[in-house]
RNA sequence: GCGCUUUUAGCUCAGUUGGUUAGAGCGUUCGAUUCACAUUCGAAAGGUCUCAGGUUCGAAUCCUGAAAGGCGCACCA
């Protein structure tokens, strides 16, 4: 309000511009109306946009399926930031003409989601699963999933992405669940997926297997012991395992142990009671560590456990499920292994068999990532992924592996990267997935838990039978393991599309043309995808691989809960615009980089999105009485050729993937060059009527026109506002509209 | 241990194939602004481009080495 009370004098609407304008532009609202009008249109779906006539039938197919966020989830930062990048694609791809579609989804997260829902149900209800029994728990987990796929569904439409929801899917909806099903036959029936007892990490808390990419190794500190063991010296942080450790290994060419003899048998003095040794000369053994002597527990070791492999040695589990020992422990027997290890420490001392302690020795302990507690090595009969065996692909269109080919899985995923049919973007973690294959071993695939995909296999005595379907008959029982999440998702590119029936969308759509995902599951789902979709359909799942930074605080620090330094996207959403939130994780995020986010960078966007509001106001005001048929003067033609090369630009860089620095440019040119150069030079030749006059108005038009379809990628709400506002256009939404070329 | 990555203004970062006086945003200081702008516009200060070598007419950019952060994998008796 001015000093006399009447309105400001900007208040005004002599050129009888849409009333909106005169105000700031207000995210709230007009992100709300946006996206009511995208839903209406229907055309995130290929479909409805042939049927329009505003996509060519035959045009190129371009398709993203997109990470499906946990159901029970809320969105953070990370979704977020995916979100911005896919829609940005889908968007570029669209408004280019091409079939564009972009699959949304949740995952069941099996684990995640069961530890969370039954800690819900302990702490409400003092109740573990087996008091609830599988029937009730899964009723439970169905209830929770339930309510909380709202939530996060309705948190991924409010950063506008331009999902076709009419794909929806979710892993274990009934489509889904068969296509689990059918590919766990075919992987079984081709040889690939088999049981066997193996060492696998096990978790006690949780009482299931985990794979080994879900470990977390934190560093503990612990004291080291340093116990007599006849005439050697062993070290261990963990004496409680140690009741079963009968073999005493060496180097082969340690000279200090020459005297040895890999077989011979050596009576000792052990925690209870005199013990018969033997020894084995093995090349794990290394001889800088410690003595250079060691025992091994192969049942809780995967090392030892190979080591006992190798040469055939016995093997014996001390430690129970839970984490209590077994009677092997003598008198320990019945403790939790926590209890016991001091204990047992105590009686090793009394008996003279301690060296030393080294009360500070810093270690890393394996954790179970997924909200489990510490990791404890057992031996158990699981399924598993043969990624070693060799086996014929009987139908493939990729090119180096013919139809018919022996081949592995592991050489599968390889293949393909090396041969570029799948492209990593950026390049040096072609790198890192070579390493991990290199290292790969067969996955792990059962859980022990109860919220999953059932494995499908039934045993009767003697009998196995493995099938999508139960086996006729009476007596039969099925596997009660479920399958590790990521198997599911490994099928997600073709599940999602409808396989393994031969659907339209399958042969359309299939492979995808991009995966984007952030680089820390490059490993989990991105190599399991490649394994996956390489021995089901014979196609690589996606042509490219595009993967983000993880978004950090403004200090470059991870955002975490403990340290209270979480930036939520719905607050920032609701405090500066879901455009602002957008831009501020695409600009200055080059790919794999990680993203540093403050809450004042997302602010600075919104002032963009205010400025592009007024820009068109003023734009607007001056071209009230536009002649669309003046001819431009040569000044302007090229002021109109420079927004073009703007945009061509930009668009190479979208191609790159290099989005941070499309934006950026595009962002530097509609405020400095065009708000602040060109609208302000033109002031005063708006001011005289004439040819020039004339000009410069359709000059501006063209220039707004072509600001916004740029933008529109990344910030589809606010473009998308101000083109529904707009008196002369080319094209009902801004989301169809043409990209300028 | 193996590998990746970062280091450019007070802060956050651009700088794509080596090419005039190294750029932006935020912050700071000064100024303008009733006439598109819950602001905006203009200007200033601020950099031995981590360090040491090398290639070159020319290096922030390429090569070698070092230092300090970050990350992954492996080891962890």
């Amino acid at each position: 309000m001015s000093k006399d009370g009447s309105k400001p004098s900007h208040i005004r609407n002599d050129a009888g511009i849409p009333e909106a304008f005169l105000k700031p532009y207000n995210p709230a609202e007009e992100e709300l109306k946006t996206r009511a009008l995208w839903d209406e249109s229907g055309y995130a779906n290929p479909d409805k946009m042939i049927a329009d006539g505003l996509t060519a039938p035959d045009a190129e197919p371009y398709s993203i399926v997109l990470p499906p966020p946990n159901v029970t989830g809320t969105l953070h930062m990370g979704h977020a930031a995916m979100l911005a990048i896919e829609d940005i694609l889908i968007r570029y791809a669209r408004m280019n003409g091409k079939k564009t579609l972009w699959i949304p989804g949740t995952d069941s997260a099996a684990i995640a989601t069961q530890a969370k829902v039954e800690t819900d149900i302990y702490k409400k209800e003092k109740q573990t699963r087996y008091d609830l029994g599988r029937e009730e728990l899964m009723k439970r987990i169905d209830e929770f999933t339930e309510e909380s796929k709202a939530t996060i569904i309705n948190q991924v439409r409010t950063m506008g992405a331009s999902l076709d929801w009419s794909r929806y899917a979710y892993t274990l909806d009934e489509t889904r669940y068969k296509a689990v099903m059918e590919a766990f036959v075919r992987m079984y029936d081709a040889g690939l997926i088999y049981r066997g007892n193996r060492i696998v990490n096990w978790d006690p808390k949780l009482q299931t297997t985990v794979s080994d990419d879900e470990i977390e190794y934190l560093e503990q500190k612990d004291p080291f012991y340093y116990f007599k063991y006849g005439p050697f010296v062993i070290g261990t942080v963990r004496p409680e395992t140690k009741f079963g450790d009968k073999y005493v290994v060496m180097h082969p060419n340690d000279e200090r142990y020459a005297g040895y003899k890999h077989g011979q048998t050596i009576d000792l003095e052990w925690i209870n009671g005199p013990i018969t040794a033997t020894v084995i000369k093995d090349e794990a053994a290394n001889m800088d560590v410690g003595s250079g002597v060691m025992t091994i527990t192969p049942a809780h070791s995967g090392v030892d456990f190979e080591i006992a492999q190798r040469h055939g040695l016995d093997i014996e589990q001390v430690i129970d499920e839970r984490g209590i020992l077994l009677p092997i422990a003598g008198e320990f027997a019945g403790q939790h292994i926590k209890k016991a290890r001091s204990l047992i420490v105590e009686k090793l001392t009394a008996k003279g068999l301690v060296e030393k302690i080294d009360e500070n020795y810093v270690h890393n302990v394996a954790t179970n990532s997924r909200g489990g507690g510490l990791i404890e090595p057992q031996i158990k009969k699981q399924w598993f992924v043969a990624v070693n065996k060799e086996f014929t692909i009987s139908h493939s269109e990729m090119s180096g592996i013919p139809t018919g080919t022996m081949t592995t899985l592991k050489k599968l995923m390889r293949h393909v990267v090396e041969t570029q049919q799948v492209k990593i973007a950026p390049e040096r973690f072609e790198k890192i997935y070579y390493h991990w294959i290199d290292n790969l071993r067969d996955w792990n695939i059962s859980r022990q838990i109860w919220f999953g995909h059932r494995i499908p296999v039934w045993y009767r005595s003697d009998e196995v039978y493995c099938g999508t379907e139960a086996p006729g008959g009476d007596g039969w029982e099925q596997d009660p393991d479920v399958l590790d999440t990521w198997f599911s998702s490994g099928i997600w590119t073709i599940s999602t599309l409808g396989w393994p029936e031969e659907t339209a969308d399958l042969k359309t759509f299939h492979p995808t043309a991009v995966l984007e995902t952030g680089y820390d599951i490059l490993f989990f789902w991105v190599a399991r995808m490649v394994l996956m979709s390489g021995f089901l359909v014979g196609q690589v799942p996606f042509k490219q691989v595009y993967l983000h930074g993880l978004v950090r605080d403004g200090q470059g620090r991870k955002m975490s809960k403990s340290l209270g330094n979480i930036i939520d996207p719905l607050d920032m959403i609701s405090k500066y615009g879901a455009d602002a939130t957008r831009l501020s994780l695409i600009i200055g995020a080059a790919p794999g980089m990680d993203i540093k986010l403050s809450e004042d960078r997302v602010r600075g966007y919104k002032h963009f999105a205010n400025k592009l509001w007024n820009i068109t106001r003023f734009v607007l005001e001056s071209t009230h009485d536009i002649d669309v048929d003046a001819k431009l003067s040569e000044t302007d033609a090229k002021l109109v050729t420079e927004a073009h090369e703007l945009v061509k630009n930009a668009s190479k860089n979208i191609d790159a993937f290099r989005l941070d620095l499309a934006a950026d440019e595009i962002y530097h040119f509609v405020w400095d060059r065009f708000a602040a150069e060109i609208i302000e030079e033109s002031k005063p030749i708006l001011k005289e009527p004439g040819e020039a006059r004339a000009s410069r108005q359709r000059m501006l038009h063209k220039i707004l026109i072509i600001s916004l379809k740029a933008l529109h990628p990344f910030m589809p709400y606010v473009t998308e506002a101000v083109w529904q506002k707009l008196p002369q256009k080319d094209a009902e939404l801004l989301m169809v509209a043409k990209w300028p070329k």
